[in-house]
DNA sequence: CAAGCCGGTAACTAAACAGTTACTTGATGG
DNA sequence: CCATCAAGTAACTGTTTAGTTACCGGCTTG
């Protein structure tokens, strides 16, 4: 996200600026917008996010916004395919068929939890996107192919884990993924209403660790033979 | 919801209306705006519905609104709190004790699965409720009480699992509703980002019906001993 | 049968909103 | 050392929004 070194050295030839580059950095604008506008959105959905409290949380103003992304759509489209990427990259160095088929896929499990636990934000996101039927991750050209390696790496899992005898035949690669996205994804999203109602509160470690391992034994138990 | 017969009947004591009741009937209006705001409310949020929206779909206007429900935070409360009775009311009349433990998880885990299904508006109001970490709900004096009995009932069922040696002892009643919701509320409630990136169309019948079934399938595999 | 009350209408208001425009500043290259 | 140009500011605009007010009309009741 911050990649406000990068780009800009290389314009900035002679007298690299260095000391107080507060002024004047578009990079790190840029990058501030996209910040803000990600904590905006998944605090308040793309209703009721404000394109002004965006610019204020940048330390900037709309004019930037506007100049930068185009306008709240744009912005809010970059946010969203930003979290994407974020997760799959993370999950991209796991190699989950270093080791046993069994181990891979409580990695994976113990991975997407812990994920989600530590990026509010994403799962927000997905939710707000979700209110609105997809209507604008539908649009991104960008996304459509980052997925299917996912999905490709589980299932040689799975084969070898069947081969093996471990998992039963009927295992299912979307399947498996989805029960574990499922599980960790309802748990902290909806922790807020669970906790009202059943009168527990969820995000204490006590009751987290143990739906960690929950999510471990469920997905492995749905499909060891 | 439309409970327009009973109430109503009492104060019209006399000549019942009867024909072309359409105009001046304050029940059918008050059903009719909570109807509708559950729709308007359920499709773009809380930050994204509009009250001007809600009146038109009512087929009357914002006086009548203002006038029944206070303002759009009360009238958004009314609709969730009437959501949440709508669920736990239909899943009284399931009496999951009645059957074998692991039949009554099953029919539990499917009667959830199924109301999920044809109440798409209800698991948009608990997202949107989340996104703003029950703010609402937790004002809500009503709902601290509804839950208790779901919880109690399941832990009969489990308890009586354990003794017959079918189910393992550390079977949690909290974690299997919460893994039988989980299953399918992330499965309905992102089906529109996860069609999107995988590139199938989880709402066909096929796809819903090889899911419904891994619902059982995993939360009956999870507690089996 | 008239008075008033209640369900209902529609036009209005002040504030908030997304997006724009006119302007300032300061680094750079000729 | 000055002309240029891009980064950045702040005030403005037309529109949308939640909430209000002034008014209508017909049923009920004394």
């Amino acid at each position: 996200m911050n990649d406000s070194g990068e780009k800009g050295a290389k314009k900035r030839s002679r007298r690299p600026v260095a000391e107080r580059a507060a002024h004047r950095d578009p990079e790190r604008t840029r990058a501030a917008i996209l910040e803000a506008a990600t904590r905006e959105f998944a605090e308040n959905g793309m209703g009721g996010a404000r394109v002004d409290a965006i610019a204020e949380r940048a330390g900037t103003n709309k004019r930037m916004l506007y100049h930068y992304f185009g306008d709240k759509e744009q912005l809010y489209l970059k946010v969203l395919e930003e979290a994407y990427v974020g997760i799959r990259t993370a999950e991209r160095a796991l190699h989950i068929g270093d080791r046993s088929p069994e181990e891979g896929i409580g990695e994976l499990a113990l991975f997407t939890w812990r994920y989600f636990l530590q990026h509010p934000e994403f799962l927000s996101l997905l939710g707000t996107e979700n209110l609105h039927r997809a209507r604008w991750l539908r649009q991104s050209v960008r996304l459509k192919e980052l997925h299917s390696h996912l999905i490709g790496e589980l299932s040689q899992v799975l084969e070898q884990g069947k081969k093996q005898g471990v998992f039963i035949q009927t295992a299912d690669p979307l399947h498996v993924y989805l029960t574990i996205a499922s599980l960790g994804y309802f748990y902290l999203s909806n922790q807020y209403t669970l906790s009202t109602i059943f009168g527990r509160d969820l995000i204490e470690p006590t009751h987290l660790n143990a739906w960690e391992r929950h999510i471990v034994h469920v997905t492995l138990a749905s499909i060891k033979r």
